[in-house]
DNA sequence: TTGTACGCGTTATCAT
DNA sequence: ATGATAACGCGTACAA
């Protein structure tokens, strides 16, 4: 259904008594054009109701002052929390955000991808480093810039917007370790076409290895990501490794789960059981201050990413990955290592807190 | 930044051997064209890499195959879900979705929006009925089609897909008031710029009124959205008011902050005391099994102002208000009517339990 | 500071 | 079934 009729740019221009591109410019470029003139102008615009027509600016501009997002999907808060901090900042700067979601499928990636290109975003936000090589090869030819998000991209050849891993994996590890837990599981989402999830798997069990504690496969868990699963993930660990003391898991959602099983079980966390996580929306903190997490800065990825590709749109030079700070946070106080699932004997845990300028004092 | 001088039309047109309006119905209409000159089109198509100019092609075609939803943000889960299946319709239809997010600020809403329909969207999608006369005016001046979502629109002016908040309070309130429950508080968000946090409180003291309870103000209290607050709500009104029974939330998140504040007290849900909520994301619900929820479908109402768009710019009718149904969900058996947070003395509850089709059961 | 005139890449109309 | 050509509404050299 085609827009009404309504009032084009040469109405506004005849309304003032200026020519086409006088009323061109008193709106983009007001600067330009005589204060007066400029007041006639406005003054028809509001008048008349007259919108711009964005594709026609588009079509003679060559720029649509869109940016583009593609997401695996709002349903996960870290996605819909970064979107939102990308929209707001777009806003700001007079663009509007194009936005797509594939549910973890690389055909759709690719065809969403195609569809934003194909309405002329001037840029792009993309999500991970994981992607088909048909999409990298469309966003190679395609030439508009873009930026990866929720990955520092490890091969370093694009421009991104993440958080260490890495770190992230060693200050968890570390101080679960210096509490004195040797049996650690870790739940994690669904590696399949998601980098991030992979990603906190393998650093988690780096960081394990560099303190000599392997992570065999058998206390990995892959589970979709709800409160429920978490739980019912962490009650088959615990069922088939009762020796395990603590679990670390993937985002918050599973943590969560895994503090009510724990509840469930009469494990207190942290006295029985530790829990810790990749806090992604505050939620599971919110709801225990028994845990240890990771707090990542959803917000700021998005908004990042969003004012690094406007810099680049506006000729400005960007460091080409950009990381994010994450914060360890430690609610449980340390005290005697826990019995574990099996309630059995416990070592004294060495009182070796871990120290993070992030840490919250509360002993 | 411009993008880069890639393949036009006319290129396709020139390497296949056609004119530029053939070449441009084996793209748009391949029902047209011989199969045979089809697929030497297509075949150019692939070997450019062509990919056709969007705001061209709305310039010229006047629809640009795009829809915008205006949402207050994204941060709140039930937007985040009706936006993501709002998307995967679009792209299924070959839509593309233009989002733009305004944090109840109803200056924002209008700027967004308009910014919107300067990108031509063919169709709009917005959250409530709650608008500034601005917007109304803006909107029905532009002439683009938009449906109303999250309510039935009270004064039936507008397209729209929502459910009846009067329903589920009513269900929530018989509920409550069939197991003997008297003194009832509401925990709402605010409801400032937002008609469907106020309908709620609304519906909800109607419901209670109808069957001779009154409501009072100092029983209501607003709060942002978060567990936390929740919690911190509850604990305000069980200690200004301790004859309290029972406690319906606004939605889940602040109903998990009810049933915190509650565990911290060693009241037993809902042995001591009960706690019911509208359940947009079933969250609280999964935490804890003790909960009495209205289930709000809110991809349902994504996905089908999505497709009542797209079918009135197809030119179909389709009913003027859509009501998507709503589930009662009772995971607590009933049993002897609550002391309350003062544990003082109960008195028996009817055994009348609510009876609807969604019922669970579980005895 | 303002106006003229051309072009942006496609669809749609009208012939053929 | 295909081709020529006129819009579509605006930005922007370039000229004045």
């Amino acid at each position: 259904m085609p827009r009404k009729a309504s009032a084009r740019l040469d109405d506004v221009a005849r309304s003032a008594g200026v020519s086409l591109s006088t009323a061109s410019r008193a709106i983009s470029e007001p600067g330009l054009v005589h204060p007066d003139t400029r007041e006639r102008v406005q003054r028809a615009v509001a008048m008349l109701g007259y919108v711009p027509h964005g594709a026609a600016r588009a079509l003679a501009s060559r720029r649509s002052r869109t940016l583009g997002a593609v997401v695996p999907t709002l349903d996960n808060p870290i996605f819909a929390s970064s979107t939102q901090a990308l929209q707001r900042t777009l806003a700001a700067a007079g663009y509007t955000l194009l936005l797509a979601s594939h549910e973890y499928d690389p055909e759709a990636e690719l065809a969403v991808t195609r569809a934003l290109v194909e309405r002329g975003v001037d840029g792009l936000v993309l999500v991970g480093s994981d992607h088909s090589p048909e999409l990298a090869r469309f966003l190679a030819q395609s030439n508009v810039p873009f930026e990866l998000t929720w990955t520092l991209d490890p091969a370093g050849h694009h421009h991104c917007v993440g958080f260490s891993n890495r770190l992230a994996s060693i200050r968890m590890a570390q101080h679960l370790l210096d509490l004195g837990h040797r049996e650690i599981a870790v739940l994690s989402g669904y590696t399949a076409n998601n980098d991030r999830a992979r990603e906190r798997v393998a650093r988690v069990r780096e960081a394990l290895a560099g303190r000599g504690i392997p992570l065999p496969e058998a206390r990995v868990v892959e589970t979709a990501f709800s409160v429920a699963r978490g739980r019912a993930a962490l009650r088959g660990l615990l069922e088939q490794d009762p020796k395990l003391t603590a679990v670390i898991c993937g985002n918050d959602i599973l943590a969560l789960g895994a503090l009510l099983e724990c509840a469930a079980r009469g494990l207190a966390v942290p006295a029985d059981f530790s829990v810790a996580g990749f806090d992604d929306i505050e939620l599971a903190a919110e709801v225990s201050p028994a845990l240890t997490t990771v707090r990542i800065p959803t917000a700021r990825i998005g908004q990042r990413a969003g004012e690094r590709l406007l810099a680049r749109l506006a000729g400005k030079r960007v460091a080409k990955a950009e990381e994010v700070p994450v914060e360890l946070m430690l609610r449980a106080s340390t005290g005697p290592v826990p019995a574990g699932a099996a309630r059995r004997g416990a070592k004294r845990a060495p009182v070796n807190p871990v120290r993070t300028a992030a840490r919250k004092p509360r002993r």
